[in-house]
DNA sequence: TATGAATGTAAATAGAATTTGACATTAAAT
DNA sequence: ATTTAATGTCAAATTCTATTTACATTCATA
């Protein structure tokens, strides 16, 4: 499971801190996702995608 | 969180217990997700709806 | 090169997803 | 009305996600 999550969030000028205020999740979670230390619930990758204006199916790459 | 995995499902002629061994879970945890128990993880989202030949947005709508 | 901001990471813990096993209910068909 | 398949549900145990706290590392910039 591979993701573009950093290059988006780059791309909005925001920091782990900042995404993970507005998604009320420690700045740990979104660096654990960018990393891919484990899959997040369905519910906290949507409100992702949807921070960075895009879909779940764009953001996230499951690798089969 | 809704989702309309049940009427996707019979439209292909699939049983819980189908999906699940497909997916490599347990038919509760299709059921549970199914009557929305709980927030399933991402990939298995991903693999649901993959199996159902379509995609996240589709399948799940994130009240709010 | 030194300083601070942002990011990476780790251990312990809490909390939620999933399994297991079992039984109840519904639906379909005989 | 019976029987069987399919679905719903529950409790306990397990696995994994997510939080917290804390410290290390990278990166930019003075």
């Amino acid at each position: 499971m591979k993701n573009n999550i950093k290059a988006l969030r780059k791309e909005l000028g925001l920091r782990q801190e900042d995404m993970a205020n507005t998604l009320g999740v420690t700045r740990q979670t979104i660096n654990a996702i960018e990393n891919e230390k484990y899959n997040p619930t369905l519910e906290l990758a949507m409100k992702l995608a949807r921070l960075l204006n895009t879909t779940i199916e764009e953001l996230f790459i499951l690798d089969l």
